[in-house]
DNA sequence: ACCTGAACACCGTTCAAGT
DNA sequence: ACCTGAACACCGTTCAAGT
Protein backbone atom coordinates (compact mmCIF):
# COMPACT_ATOMS: atom_id res chain seq x y z
CA UNK A 1 0.00 0.00 0.00
CA UNK A 2 2.76 2.41 0.91
CA UNK A 3 4.71 3.80 -2.01
CA UNK A 4 6.86 6.60 -0.78
CA UNK A 5 8.31 7.15 -4.27
CA UNK A 6 5.19 8.76 -5.71
CA UNK A 7 5.09 12.38 -4.65
CA UNK A 8 2.47 13.19 -2.06
CA UNK A 9 -0.44 15.26 -3.35
CA UNK A 10 -3.68 16.50 -1.85
CA UNK A 11 -5.57 13.95 -3.90
CA UNK A 12 -3.35 11.03 -2.89
CA UNK A 13 -3.88 11.96 0.76
CA UNK A 14 -7.63 12.24 0.21
CA UNK A 15 -7.90 8.88 -1.58
CA UNK A 16 -5.85 7.16 1.09
CA UNK A 17 -8.10 8.65 3.77
CA UNK A 18 -11.22 7.37 1.98
CA UNK A 19 -9.67 3.93 1.53
CA UNK A 20 -8.65 3.75 5.17
CA UNK A 21 -12.12 4.75 6.37
CA UNK A 22 -13.66 2.21 4.00
CA UNK A 23 -11.51 -0.65 5.21
CA UNK A 24 -11.22 0.10 8.91
CA UNK A 25 -13.76 2.74 9.80
CA UNK A 26 -13.56 6.38 10.75
CA UNK A 27 -12.07 5.75 14.18
CA UNK A 28 -9.00 4.19 12.53
CA UNK A 29 -8.35 7.36 10.57
CA UNK A 30 -5.66 9.25 12.43
CA UNK A 31 -3.07 11.46 10.84
CA UNK A 32 -0.31 9.19 12.12
CA UNK A 33 -1.99 6.07 10.80
CA UNK A 34 -2.74 7.74 7.49
CA UNK A 35 0.93 8.68 7.25
CA UNK A 36 2.17 5.13 7.67
CA UNK A 37 -0.46 4.03 5.14
CA UNK A 38 1.19 6.37 2.64
CA UNK A 39 4.72 5.37 3.67
CA UNK A 40 5.40 8.78 5.11
CA UNK A 41 5.60 10.47 8.49
CA UNK A 42 2.33 11.94 9.77
CA UNK A 43 3.80 15.42 9.73
CA UNK A 44 4.35 15.33 5.99
CA UNK A 45 0.60 15.32 5.46
CA UNK A 46 0.41 18.88 6.74
CA UNK A 47 2.20 19.98 3.60
CA UNK A 48 -0.95 19.04 1.62
CA UNK A 49 -3.78 19.49 4.08
CA UNK A 50 -4.13 22.35 6.58
CA UNK A 51 -5.40 20.05 9.32
CA UNK A 52 -7.51 17.00 9.98
CA UNK A 53 -10.78 18.96 9.92
CA UNK A 54 -10.08 20.14 6.38
CA UNK A 55 -9.32 16.57 5.35
CA UNK A 56 -12.66 15.39 6.74
CA UNK A 57 -14.41 18.21 4.88
CA UNK A 58 -12.72 17.13 1.66
CA UNK A 59 -13.81 13.54 2.25
CA UNK A 60 -17.43 14.65 2.65
CA UNK A 61 -17.34 16.67 -0.50
CA UNK A 62 -15.78 13.83 -2.49
CA UNK A 63 -18.68 11.61 -1.51
CA UNK A 64 -21.41 14.14 -2.15
CA UNK A 65 -19.78 14.90 -5.50
CA UNK A 66 -20.85 11.46 -6.74
CA UNK A 67 -24.51 12.20 -6.10
CA UNK A 68 -24.78 14.35 -9.19
CA UNK A 69 -23.46 13.38 -12.57
CA UNK A 70 -24.88 12.88 -16.03
CA UNK A 71 -25.49 9.17 -15.63
CA UNK A 72 -27.05 9.52 -12.21
CA UNK A 73 -29.68 12.14 -12.93
CA UNK A 74 -32.12 11.04 -15.64
CA UNK A 75 -33.82 13.45 -18.03
CA UNK A 76 -37.11 13.04 -16.23
CA UNK A 77 -39.63 15.41 -14.68
CA UNK A 78 -38.85 17.05 -11.36
CA UNK A 79 -40.24 14.14 -9.36
CA UNK A 80 -38.07 11.63 -11.20
CA UNK A 81 -34.94 13.75 -10.93
CA UNK A 82 -35.31 14.42 -7.23
CA UNK A 83 -36.16 10.78 -6.56
CA UNK A 84 -33.06 9.68 -8.49
CA UNK A 85 -30.79 11.97 -6.50
CA UNK A 86 -32.33 10.91 -3.20
CA UNK A 87 -31.94 7.23 -4.05
CA UNK A 88 -28.38 7.66 -5.19
CA UNK A 89 -27.45 9.59 -2.05
CA UNK A 90 -29.01 6.87 0.05
CA UNK A 91 -27.17 4.08 -1.77
CA UNK A 92 -23.83 5.90 -1.57
CA UNK A 93 -24.17 6.52 2.14
CA UNK A 94 -25.34 3.02 3.02
CA UNK A 95 -22.30 1.72 1.11
CA UNK A 96 -20.05 3.90 3.28
CA UNK A 97 -21.73 3.93 6.68
CA UNK A 98 -18.88 5.86 8.27
CA UNK A 99 -19.64 8.77 5.90
CA UNK A 100 -23.08 9.46 7.35
CA UNK A 101 -21.71 10.73 10.62
CA UNK A 102 -19.41 13.04 8.69
CA UNK A 103 -22.02 14.28 6.22
CA UNK A 104 -24.56 14.90 8.98
CA UNK A 105 -22.26 16.83 11.24
CA UNK A 106 -19.93 18.85 9.00
CA UNK A 107 -21.37 22.21 8.01
CA UNK A 108 -18.64 23.17 5.53
CA UNK A 109 -19.99 23.64 2.01
CA UNK A 110 -17.84 22.53 -0.92
CA UNK A 111 -18.38 22.04 -4.63
CA UNK A 112 -20.07 18.66 -4.29
CA UNK A 113 -22.58 19.95 -1.80
CA UNK A 114 -23.33 22.97 -3.94
CA UNK A 115 -23.91 20.91 -7.08
CA UNK A 116 -26.30 18.70 -5.16
CA UNK A 117 -28.17 21.66 -3.69
CA UNK A 118 -28.31 23.29 -7.10
CA UNK A 119 -29.77 20.20 -8.78
CA UNK A 120 -32.56 19.93 -6.22
CA UNK A 121 -33.28 23.66 -6.26
CA UNK A 122 -33.50 24.05 -10.04
CA UNK A 123 -35.74 20.98 -10.28
CA UNK A 124 -38.12 22.66 -7.84
CA UNK A 125 -37.94 26.10 -9.46
CA UNK A 126 -38.64 24.60 -12.90
CA UNK A 127 -41.60 22.77 -11.41
CA UNK A 128 -43.18 26.07 -10.46
CA UNK A 129 -42.18 26.34 -6.81
CA UNK A 130 -41.71 29.90 -5.56
CA UNK A 131 -38.14 30.71 -4.50
CA UNK A 132 -39.32 30.67 -0.90
CA UNK A 133 -40.87 27.21 -1.22
CA UNK A 134 -37.91 25.92 -3.24
CA UNK A 135 -35.66 27.03 -0.39
CA UNK A 136 -37.78 25.12 2.11
CA UNK A 137 -38.00 22.23 -0.34
CA UNK A 138 -34.23 21.88 -0.55
CA UNK A 139 -34.01 21.66 3.21
CA UNK A 140 -36.85 19.16 3.32
CA UNK A 141 -35.13 16.94 0.76
CA UNK A 142 -31.73 17.36 2.39
CA UNK A 143 -33.05 16.69 5.87
CA UNK A 144 -34.81 13.58 4.60
CA UNK A 145 -31.77 12.16 2.83
CA UNK A 146 -29.47 12.68 5.79
CA UNK A 147 -31.90 11.93 8.58
CA UNK A 148 -33.58 8.93 7.14
CA UNK A 149 -30.37 7.36 5.94
CA UNK A 150 -28.62 7.99 9.24
CA UNK A 151 -31.55 6.46 11.03
CA UNK A 152 -31.32 3.32 8.91
CA UNK A 153 -27.53 3.07 9.10
CA UNK A 154 -27.74 3.39 12.86
CA UNK A 155 -29.24 -0.13 12.97
CA UNK A 156 -26.41 -2.15 11.43
CA UNK A 157 -27.03 -5.32 13.40
CA UNK A 158 -29.61 -6.04 16.04
CA UNK A 159 -26.74 -7.34 18.16
CA UNK A 160 -25.20 -3.89 18.58
CA UNK A 161 -28.42 -2.23 19.68
CA UNK A 162 -28.37 -3.22 23.31
CA UNK A 163 -30.09 -5.74 25.52
CA UNK A 164 -33.41 -3.93 25.48
CA UNK A 165 -33.92 -4.67 21.81
CA UNK A 166 -33.50 -8.39 22.39
CA UNK A 167 -35.97 -8.25 25.24
CA UNK A 168 -38.42 -6.48 22.93
CA UNK A 169 -38.03 -9.16 20.28
CA UNK A 170 -38.68 -11.85 22.85
CA UNK A 171 -41.82 -10.04 23.98
CA UNK A 172 -40.44 -9.56 27.49
CA UNK A 173 -41.39 -5.87 27.58
CA UNK A 174 -44.96 -6.09 26.29
CA UNK A 175 -46.33 -4.56 29.49
CA UNK A 176 -44.17 -1.42 29.28
CA UNK A 177 -44.03 -1.06 25.50
CA UNK A 178 -47.08 -2.70 23.93
CA UNK A 179 -46.86 -0.79 20.67
CA UNK A 180 -43.25 -1.44 19.69
CA UNK A 181 -43.50 -5.01 20.95
CA UNK A 182 -46.03 -5.52 18.16
CA UNK A 183 -44.31 -3.59 15.39
CA UNK A 184 -40.68 -4.52 16.05
CA UNK A 185 -41.19 -7.98 14.57
CA UNK A 186 -42.61 -6.63 11.31
CA UNK A 187 -40.74 -7.19 8.10
CA UNK A 188 -38.29 -4.39 7.56
CA UNK A 189 -36.64 -3.71 4.23
CA UNK A 190 -34.41 -0.62 4.13
CA UNK A 191 -34.69 0.02 0.40
CA UNK A 192 -38.45 -0.41 0.40
CA UNK A 193 -38.91 1.84 3.41
CA UNK A 194 -36.71 4.52 1.93
CA UNK A 195 -38.71 4.41 -1.31
CA UNK A 196 -41.82 4.99 0.74
CA UNK A 197 -40.23 8.01 2.42
CA UNK A 198 -39.01 9.44 -0.89
CA UNK A 199 -42.48 9.09 -2.41
CA UNK A 200 -44.07 10.62 0.68
CA UNK A 201 -41.76 13.62 0.56
CA UNK A 202 -42.12 14.24 -3.17
CA UNK A 203 -45.89 13.91 -2.97
CA UNK A 204 -45.85 16.26 0.02
CA UNK A 205 -43.76 18.82 -1.87
CA UNK A 206 -46.24 18.77 -4.77
CA UNK A 207 -49.13 19.25 -2.36
CA UNK A 208 -47.25 22.06 -0.63
CA UNK A 209 -46.74 23.81 -3.97
CA UNK A 210 -50.41 23.36 -4.87
CA UNK A 211 -51.67 24.60 -1.50
CA UNK A 212 -53.19 21.24 -0.66
CA UNK A 213 -51.58 20.68 2.75
CA UNK A 214 -54.19 20.82 5.54
CA UNK A 215 -53.97 23.70 8.06
CA UNK A 216 -51.21 23.62 10.64
CA UNK A 217 -51.22 20.94 13.28
CA UNK A 218 -49.26 23.29 15.52
CA UNK A 219 -46.92 26.25 15.34
CA UNK A 220 -44.35 24.75 17.66
CA UNK A 221 -44.12 28.01 19.58
CA UNK A 222 -45.93 26.60 22.61
CA UNK A 223 -43.54 23.67 22.82
CA UNK A 224 -40.53 25.93 22.66
CA UNK A 225 -41.94 28.01 25.52
CA UNK A 226 -42.70 25.00 27.65
CA UNK A 227 -39.00 24.22 27.79
CA UNK A 228 -38.10 27.46 29.57
CA UNK B 1 -18.66 23.94 41.01
CA UNK B 2 -16.44 21.25 42.48
CA UNK B 3 -17.70 19.79 45.73
CA UNK B 4 -15.66 16.76 46.56
CA UNK B 5 -17.58 16.22 49.81
CA UNK B 6 -20.78 14.99 48.12
CA UNK B 7 -20.32 11.35 47.19
CA UNK B 8 -19.95 10.69 43.50
CA UNK B 9 -22.94 8.97 41.91
CA UNK B 10 -23.83 7.95 38.38
CA UNK B 11 -26.37 10.76 38.28
CA UNK B 12 -23.96 13.40 39.54
CA UNK B 13 -21.47 12.39 36.84
CA UNK B 14 -24.23 12.47 34.21
CA UNK B 15 -25.51 15.90 35.27
CA UNK B 16 -21.99 17.32 35.31
CA UNK B 17 -21.39 15.93 31.81
CA UNK B 18 -24.58 17.55 30.51
CA UNK B 19 -23.68 20.86 32.17
CA UNK B 20 -20.18 20.79 30.73
CA UNK B 21 -21.44 20.06 27.21
CA UNK B 22 -24.01 22.84 27.59
CA UNK B 23 -21.48 25.43 28.66
CA UNK B 24 -18.47 24.50 26.56
CA UNK B 25 -19.58 22.04 23.92
CA UNK B 26 -19.03 18.37 23.33
CA UNK B 27 -15.36 18.71 22.43
CA UNK B 28 -14.64 20.07 25.92
CA UNK B 29 -16.08 16.94 27.48
CA UNK B 30 -13.13 14.74 28.38
CA UNK B 31 -13.00 12.35 31.28
CA UNK B 32 -10.10 14.32 32.75
CA UNK B 33 -11.89 17.63 32.43
CA UNK B 34 -15.12 16.17 33.80
CA UNK B 35 -13.14 14.91 36.78
CA UNK B 36 -11.73 18.32 37.66
CA UNK B 37 -15.22 19.78 37.19
CA UNK B 38 -16.41 17.40 39.93
CA UNK B 39 -13.38 18.03 42.11
CA UNK B 40 -12.10 14.53 41.60
CA UNK B 41 -9.46 12.67 39.64
CA UNK B 42 -10.59 11.46 36.22
CA UNK B 43 -10.06 7.86 37.20
CA UNK B 44 -12.65 8.06 39.96
CA UNK B 45 -15.35 8.42 37.32
CA UNK B 46 -14.77 4.85 36.22
CA UNK B 47 -16.25 3.71 39.51
CA UNK B 48 -19.64 5.02 38.30
CA UNK B 49 -19.48 4.73 34.53
CA UNK B 50 -17.98 1.81 32.58
CA UNK B 51 -16.39 4.09 30.00
CA UNK B 52 -16.90 7.29 28.07
CA UNK B 53 -19.10 5.65 25.45
CA UNK B 54 -21.57 4.57 28.12
CA UNK B 55 -21.60 8.09 29.51
CA UNK B 56 -22.44 9.51 26.08
CA UNK B 57 -25.24 6.95 25.72
CA UNK B 58 -26.63 8.00 29.09
CA UNK B 59 -26.51 11.66 28.02
CA UNK B 60 -28.49 10.87 24.88
CA UNK B 61 -31.10 8.99 26.81
CA UNK B 62 -31.46 11.74 29.39
CA UNK B 63 -32.24 14.20 26.60
CA UNK B 64 -34.65 11.95 24.74
CA UNK B 65 -36.36 11.20 28.05
CA UNK B 66 -37.67 14.76 28.14
CA UNK B 67 -39.46 14.35 24.83
CA UNK B 68 -42.25 12.36 26.42
CA UNK B 69 -44.00 13.36 29.59
CA UNK B 70 -47.53 14.15 30.64
CA UNK B 71 -47.24 17.88 30.09
CA UNK B 72 -45.54 17.53 26.73
CA UNK B 73 -47.97 15.20 24.99
CA UNK B 74 -51.47 16.65 24.83
CA UNK B 75 -54.62 14.53 24.84
CA UNK B 76 -55.20 15.15 21.16
CA UNK B 77 -55.77 12.94 18.12
CA UNK B 78 -52.80 11.10 16.63
CA UNK B 79 -51.82 14.03 14.43
CA UNK B 80 -51.70 16.42 17.37
CA UNK B 81 -49.79 13.99 19.56
CA UNK B 82 -47.16 13.20 16.96
CA UNK B 83 -46.81 16.86 16.05
CA UNK B 84 -46.34 17.75 19.71
CA UNK B 85 -43.59 15.18 20.17
CA UNK B 86 -41.85 16.24 16.97
CA UNK B 87 -41.93 19.89 17.97
CA UNK B 88 -40.70 19.18 21.46
CA UNK B 89 -37.83 17.04 20.15
CA UNK B 90 -36.90 19.80 17.75
CA UNK B 91 -36.94 22.48 20.44
CA UNK B 92 -34.91 20.35 22.85
CA UNK B 93 -32.26 19.60 20.27
CA UNK B 94 -31.95 23.15 18.98
CA UNK B 95 -31.49 24.26 22.59
CA UNK B 96 -28.61 21.77 22.93
CA UNK B 97 -26.96 21.74 19.51
CA UNK B 98 -24.15 19.48 20.68
CA UNK B 99 -26.75 16.78 21.41
CA UNK B 100 -27.77 16.34 17.78
CA UNK B 101 -24.47 14.79 16.79
CA UNK B 102 -24.82 12.38 19.68
CA UNK B 103 -28.45 11.50 19.09
CA UNK B 104 -27.90 10.99 15.37
CA UNK B 105 -24.88 8.76 15.69
CA UNK B 106 -25.42 6.63 18.82
CA UNK B 107 -27.38 3.47 18.13
CA UNK B 108 -27.76 2.36 21.75
CA UNK B 109 -31.39 2.17 22.85
CA UNK B 110 -32.26 3.23 26.39
CA UNK B 111 -35.47 3.92 28.29
CA UNK B 112 -35.93 7.42 26.91
CA UNK B 113 -35.61 6.27 23.34
CA UNK B 114 -38.04 3.42 23.94
CA UNK B 115 -40.67 5.66 25.52
CA UNK B 116 -40.42 8.00 22.57
CA UNK B 117 -40.68 5.17 20.04
CA UNK B 118 -43.61 3.71 21.96
CA UNK B 119 -45.52 7.00 22.01
CA UNK B 120 -45.19 7.41 18.23
CA UNK B 121 -46.01 3.77 17.53
CA UNK B 122 -49.15 3.57 19.68
CA UNK B 123 -50.42 6.84 18.21
CA UNK B 124 -50.13 5.29 14.76
CA UNK B 125 -51.62 1.93 15.75
CA UNK B 126 -54.61 3.63 17.38
CA UNK B 127 -55.08 5.68 14.22
CA UNK B 128 -55.60 2.48 12.25
CA UNK B 129 -52.16 1.96 10.76
CA UNK B 130 -51.23 -1.67 10.21
CA UNK B 131 -48.28 -2.87 12.33
CA UNK B 132 -46.18 -2.88 9.17
CA UNK B 133 -47.05 0.73 8.31
CA UNK B 134 -46.71 1.81 11.94
CA UNK B 135 -43.19 0.37 11.88
CA UNK B 136 -42.34 2.37 8.78
CA UNK B 137 -44.13 5.37 10.24
CA UNK B 138 -41.97 5.37 13.34
CA UNK B 139 -38.84 5.40 11.20
CA UNK B 140 -40.27 8.15 9.03
CA UNK B 141 -41.02 10.32 12.05
CA UNK B 142 -37.69 9.50 13.70
CA UNK B 143 -35.70 10.15 10.56
CA UNK B 144 -37.47 13.46 10.09
CA UNK B 145 -36.89 14.66 13.63
CA UNK B 146 -33.20 13.81 13.59
CA UNK B 147 -32.42 14.65 10.00
CA UNK B 148 -34.30 17.85 9.68
CA UNK B 149 -33.15 19.16 13.03
CA UNK B 150 -29.54 18.23 12.34
CA UNK B 151 -29.77 19.95 9.00
CA UNK B 152 -31.03 23.15 10.64
CA UNK B 153 -28.54 23.04 13.49
CA UNK B 154 -25.73 22.56 11.00
CA UNK B 155 -26.28 26.17 9.90
CA UNK B 156 -25.60 28.02 13.15
CA UNK B 157 -24.17 31.13 11.59
CA UNK B 158 -23.57 31.94 7.97
CA UNK B 159 -20.04 32.92 9.00
CA UNK B 160 -19.06 29.32 9.78
CA UNK B 161 -20.27 27.91 6.51
CA UNK B 162 -17.28 28.73 4.36
CA UNK B 163 -16.37 31.28 1.74
CA UNK B 164 -18.61 29.77 -0.92
CA UNK B 165 -21.73 30.73 0.96
CA UNK B 166 -20.66 34.37 1.11
CA UNK B 167 -19.96 34.32 -2.59
CA UNK B 168 -23.43 32.90 -3.17
CA UNK B 169 -25.02 35.65 -1.11
CA UNK B 170 -23.15 38.27 -3.09
CA UNK B 171 -24.36 36.72 -6.33
CA UNK B 172 -20.80 35.94 -7.44
CA UNK B 173 -21.65 32.36 -8.41
CA UNK B 174 -24.84 32.95 -10.40
CA UNK B 175 -23.32 31.40 -13.52
CA UNK B 176 -22.45 28.10 -11.83
CA UNK B 177 -25.35 27.91 -9.40
CA UNK B 178 -28.29 29.89 -10.77
CA UNK B 179 -30.91 28.12 -8.65
CA UNK B 180 -29.39 28.48 -5.19
CA UNK B 181 -28.24 32.01 -6.02
CA UNK B 182 -31.93 32.88 -6.23
CA UNK B 183 -33.23 30.91 -3.26
CA UNK B 184 -30.40 31.48 -0.78
CA UNK B 185 -31.55 35.02 -0.10
CA UNK B 186 -35.10 33.98 0.74
CA UNK B 187 -36.44 34.49 4.22
CA UNK B 188 -35.60 31.51 6.36
CA UNK B 189 -37.30 30.84 9.66
CA UNK B 190 -36.30 27.59 11.35
CA UNK B 191 -39.47 27.14 13.40
CA UNK B 192 -41.73 27.89 10.47
CA UNK B 193 -39.84 25.57 8.13
CA UNK B 194 -39.92 22.77 10.67
CA UNK B 195 -43.67 23.21 11.09
CA UNK B 196 -44.00 22.82 7.36
CA UNK B 197 -42.01 19.61 7.42
CA UNK B 198 -43.99 18.23 10.37
CA UNK B 199 -47.28 18.95 8.59
CA UNK B 200 -45.97 17.43 5.39
CA UNK B 201 -44.92 14.24 7.13
CA UNK B 202 -48.14 13.83 9.12
CA UNK B 203 -50.26 14.50 6.05
CA UNK B 204 -48.11 12.02 4.14
CA UNK B 205 -48.55 9.37 6.82
CA UNK B 206 -52.33 9.78 6.68
CA UNK B 207 -52.26 9.46 2.90
CA UNK B 208 -50.02 6.41 3.19
CA UNK B 209 -52.49 4.78 5.57
CA UNK B 210 -55.41 5.61 3.27
CA UNK B 211 -53.64 4.34 0.14
CA UNK B 212 -53.61 7.80 -1.42
CA UNK B 213 -49.90 8.05 -2.26
CA UNK B 214 -49.31 8.03 -6.04
CA UNK B 215 -47.49 5.01 -7.53
CA UNK B 216 -43.76 4.71 -6.93
CA UNK B 217 -41.44 7.24 -8.49
CA UNK B 218 -38.71 4.59 -8.45
CA UNK B 219 -37.70 1.47 -6.59
CA UNK B 220 -34.18 2.61 -5.99
CA UNK B 221 -32.80 -0.70 -7.25
CA UNK B 222 -31.43 0.76 -10.47
CA UNK B 223 -29.53 3.44 -8.61
CA UNK B 224 -28.02 0.94 -6.25
CA UNK B 225 -26.84 -1.14 -9.19
CA UNK B 226 -25.34 1.83 -10.98
CA UNK B 227 -22.90 2.24 -8.12
CA UNK B 228 -21.30 -1.15 -8.62
C1' DA C 1 -15.32 0.77 49.56
C1' DC C 2 -13.79 4.49 47.34
C1' DC C 3 -10.31 7.39 45.40
C1' DT C 4 -5.42 8.29 43.60
C1' DG C 5 -0.74 8.41 40.96
C1' DA C 6 1.83 6.75 37.81
C1' DA C 7 1.96 4.63 33.61
C1' DC C 8 0.59 2.92 28.82
C1' DA C 9 -0.61 3.62 24.35
C1' DC C 10 -2.38 6.67 21.86
C1' DC C 11 -3.98 11.63 19.69
C1' DG C 12 -3.33 16.49 16.55
C1' DT C 13 -0.10 19.85 15.74
C1' DT C 14 4.41 22.95 16.12
C1' DC C 15 8.76 23.87 14.70
C1' DA C 16 13.61 23.74 14.07
C1' DA C 17 16.45 20.78 11.63
C1' DG C 18 17.81 17.96 7.93
C1' DT C 19 18.29 16.71 2.61
C1' DA D 1 10.90 22.38 -1.76
C1' DC D 2 9.76 18.67 0.68
C1' DC D 3 10.10 15.59 4.49
C1' DT D 4 11.59 14.32 9.40
C1' DG D 5 12.38 13.93 14.69
C1' DA D 6 11.62 15.49 18.73
C1' DA D 7 8.60 17.78 21.50
C1' DC D 8 4.14 19.80 23.45
C1' DA D 9 -0.17 19.40 25.22
C1' DC D 10 -3.47 16.61 25.27
C1' DC D 11 -6.58 11.93 25.12
C1' DG D 12 -9.11 7.17 27.33
C1' DT D 13 -8.09 3.56 30.24
C1' DT D 14 -5.34 0.05 33.43
C1' DC D 15 -3.82 -1.18 37.65
C1' DA D 16 -1.32 -1.44 41.82
C1' DA D 17 -1.24 1.34 45.71
C1' DG D 18 -3.10 4.15 49.22
C1' DT D 19 -6.91 5.52 52.95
Amino acid sequence: MARSRDALTHDRVLQAALALADSEGLEALSMRRLGTELGVEAMSLYRHVPNKEALLDAMVDAIVHDWIDDEAVPAADWRGRIAAIMHRAHATLLARPWAIELVTVRPRVGDGRLRYAEAITTALLEAGFTPQLAHHGLHIVDGTVMGFTAQQARRPSAAALGDRVHALYNGDLTADYPGISVTIREHHDHAEEYSLMVDLVIDGLARLRDGLLPPRTGSGASYVLSLA
